[in-house]
DNA sequence: TAAATATATGAACGAATGTTCATACTTTTA
DNA sequence: TAAAAGTATGAACATTCGTTCATATATTTA
């Protein structure tokens, strides 16, 4: 076993694979990316429909946007914001599947 | 915007979903889980290509395992672990594609 | 321009996480 | 059967995490 070659990942990839998986890795922010995959929400509106406060919306949502996970436009007095990873919701939504199917 | 039916996933689904991607969401099971992509490894064997103690991959086997994610034999006096969850495997190979691409 | 509305942000706190250390358990070998 | 080898496991520890609370910032409205 050991006569094997290995595929190796450079440790920057692990990180970057590891940081990504665990902006999913939390039942808020799932629910808050399954609902961007639906609509564009405002902090408000999330709040509101996942019964959070908005303090705790809005400190997910900069985190997922310092990973560039989601991005946000001013709308009067409102942020707006929408996903901005396609291949990470896709992600999102196949483990949804796989876990609707077992 | 607050007319808009949404489509709304169960809290039981929600924590699955959250619960696989937190065992992708550390580089060490990131690098054990890679690694059995490759071949089926002795818990030793993962501690000398990661360079990790013995112990620490144990207790990260035991996660992966109590998560159906690995499963092991025995074999002498080792035990020979590999993948158990292939739609997660594939998870992980997609997120890895998608690090490499960017 | 003062009040109201929407959001961001920093501090604080308890809970969860990943590793190490020591040790127990199981199988093989001498 | 005693020692060696491979692995599992529990306690302890520092670190990270997610939320709350209080408050600051920015825009709109009266």
């Amino acid at each position: 076993m050991d006569e094997k070659n290995h595929h190796f990942l450079n440790e920057e990839t692990v990180e970057d694979v590891a940081t990504k998986f665990k902006a999913l890795a939390d039942p808020t922010r799932v629910k808050i990316l399954y609902l961007l995959t639906q609509e564009e929400c405002s902090v408000g509106h999330i709040a509101e429909v996942l019964q959070m406060t908005q303090s705790a919306v809005s400190h997910q949502l900069s985190y997922l946007k310092q990973l560039r996970l989601v991005k946000s436009r001013r709308v009067g007095q409102s942020f707006i914001y929408r996903y901005d990873d396609e291949h990470v919701i896709e992600i999102l939504k196949q483990m949804i599947r796989h876990s609707l199917h077992d």
